[in-house]
Order: structure tokens, then sequence, then C-alpha cells
DNA sequence: CCAGACGTTGTT
DNA sequence: GTCTGG
DNA sequence: CCAGACGTTGTT
DNA sequence: GTCTGG
């Protein structure tokens, strides 16, 4: 058994597409088909279209499986879609606990942190999306906060770049736990209007060095972690029910008019 | 060497 | 497992 | 990331 | 303020 599961994805789908949070609505299957990619077995099982997930909840990720893999024994398979809990959980923790607190690695200290080593080393995937939220502090209130959307301009669904451990209770081996991470890195010019970090986009030519289980050096694979470059994302402010992670719905992604800065209050000394 | 931690974000 | 701190 | 809770004892 | 849960 794998993941923590919450959704099931079956039933309605966005049909068309149009990293806190993202969104993943497009049906494993088309994004499979998308990302030349294999449907992991258990992957109809696990998820479900969301436009809201959050982390400690289920995402997809591309893999290079394992030459045992049973995944890979099935055809060409040079990558596999599976599902992951949002969180690294390494596979030396004590209580799966600690996931709460890494659902994201920088990108510039990523090789040097003993959480992450391994990983880095052996087990890269790719996170797939078809979107994430940022959020905008209003630089004159800071408590107030609007959120915009990111997509990719071209359409595609978002990879982005990601480690995944393997986890199981010491009491119950039988249980495993798949988790992931999602690397970031500073705002590219297509973000840094909202915000000074993002999730690392890592480009179709890149898939095969990123998830390459053969490549174990890590210095191989750090050049990938860079800003995305202009006019990959396009995004649009989107309404505040986002914030919650109990909404879920479409209307999280639909444009609203982005509310105007709030005045400066004057203060004694204006 | 051993022991102990293992993370990022944003905010003040 | 792997890194940092002592 | 944001929202929401923030606790222990003992009893069923 | 800080931690947990989603």
């Amino acid at each position: 058994m794998g993941v923590s599961a919450n959704r099931k994805f079956a039933g309605s789908y966005a049909e068309d597409p149009m990293c806190g949070r993202i969104a993943l609505y497009t049906p494993p299957s088309r994004l499979a088909r998308l990302l030349d990619a294999s449907l992991d077995e258990e992957l109809e099982s696990e998820g479900g279209p969301s436009w809201n997930v959050a982390p400690s909840q289920t995402m997809l990720a591309l893999v290079e499986p394992r030459p045992d893999d049973s995944a890979a024994s099935s055809e060409a398979a040079g990558r596999v879609l599976r599902a992951f809990r949002w969180g690294l959980v390494p596979y030396w923790a004590g209580d799966p606990s600690i996931g709460n607190r890494m659902i994201n690695a920088r990108a510039e200290t990523v090789a040097s942190k003993g959480a992450f080593s391994s990983a880095l080393s052996r087990r890269r995937c790719l996170v797939v999306a078809d979107g994430f939220y940022e959020w905008q502090r209003d630089p004159v209130n800071p408590k107030r906060k609007v959120p915009y959307y990111f997509v990719r301009a071209d359409g595609l669904p978002l990879t982005l770049a990601g480690l995944w451990e393997r986890w199981q209770p010491p009491d119950r081996p039988e249980a495993l736990l798949l988790s992931c991470t999602v690397i970031t890195t500073s705002a590219g010019p297509d973000i840094e209007f909202v915000h000074d970090r993002m999730p690392v986009v890592v480009e179709a030519p890149d898939f095969d060095r990123w998830l390459s289980r053969a490549e174990r050096d890590p210095e191989a694979v750090l050049p990938l972690l860079r800003p995305a470059p202009a006019g990959t994302l396009r995004s649009h402010p989107v309404s505040s029910l986002v914030n919650s992670p109990r909404n879920d719905s479409p209307e999280l992604i639909v444009e609203v008019e982005a509310p105007p800065p709030e005045e400066p209050v004057p203060t004694l000394f204006d």
C-alpha cells in the first residue's frame, strides 16, 4: 500500500487545463500522455482532482523506476507517474510528523543538508501540477495577502524539481509511505512581483538527467535548479477562498480583480 | 571521534 | 543516511 | 502555504 | 507567539 490518500481520481475532471499550494485537476491518464510516462498501478486509487492541494496531501510525481520495479516491467515506461504525500519523511525518521516541516528544500542549500542529501543523490522526482499559488503580501499591511495562480505559459503541466522517500513504520513494515518535497529557488522575472521564491521548474529536455538513478553526483544535477526564465509562466490574481485548505473547487483558479494596494496609514511622524 | 539534529516560510 | 557541532 | 488550535486527568 | 493539521 502506498501513500496517504484522501480523494478519488474518479468522475469529473476539468476538460482542459485552462508551491505551498498547488492545483492538480488534469486526469492522471492525460498527464501521463502529455509527459510521456506510464501510470503507476496504484494510482487510480490515490488522490483525486484538486484545485487546492496542501502539504500532507497527495501529489503526483514522475520517477524513474528501478529495473525491478513492477511498473518498469510494463513496456517502455522510461518514467512512471506515482502518488506521494507532500512533506518528505526520510526513511531514517522515527516519526512521520517530520514531514510537516519538510515540504520544501532550498536549491541553494539542499546539497548540504543531512535531511536531503541521500534523496538528492538517489531519489529525485518531478512533481506534476496544473498550477501553483503564491501569496503576495501587501508591503503596507503584511497581514493582507493576495493569492496569485501560476501556470505554464505554453499550457503544459508544470514539472517541479522534487525529492522523494520511502518510509516504513517500525512496527508495521507493510505500511509503506511514499513522500516528497518541492525544491525552491529565487523567484524568476515572471514571479518576483508577487514573491521572492518559486518552485524550480524543470523543462522536458532535462527530465532524464534530473530523474536518472544512474546519476548519483549532486553536482551534475544542481545546475538544473535555477529560476524559470521570463515567459515561462503566466499568472493572475485569484479569490482568497484558496487561503483555506478546506476549500476545493474550480472557482479557486478563476481570475479576480486585483484588490487595490492598501493606503499607507499616517503615523505621528508623517 | 561521538552525539544530536536533520526545514522553510515570513515576520519583527 | 549524512551533516554539524563539540 | 494558510487556518486554527493552543490541555490534562480520568472515565466510558 | 508557536505548533499542528490540511
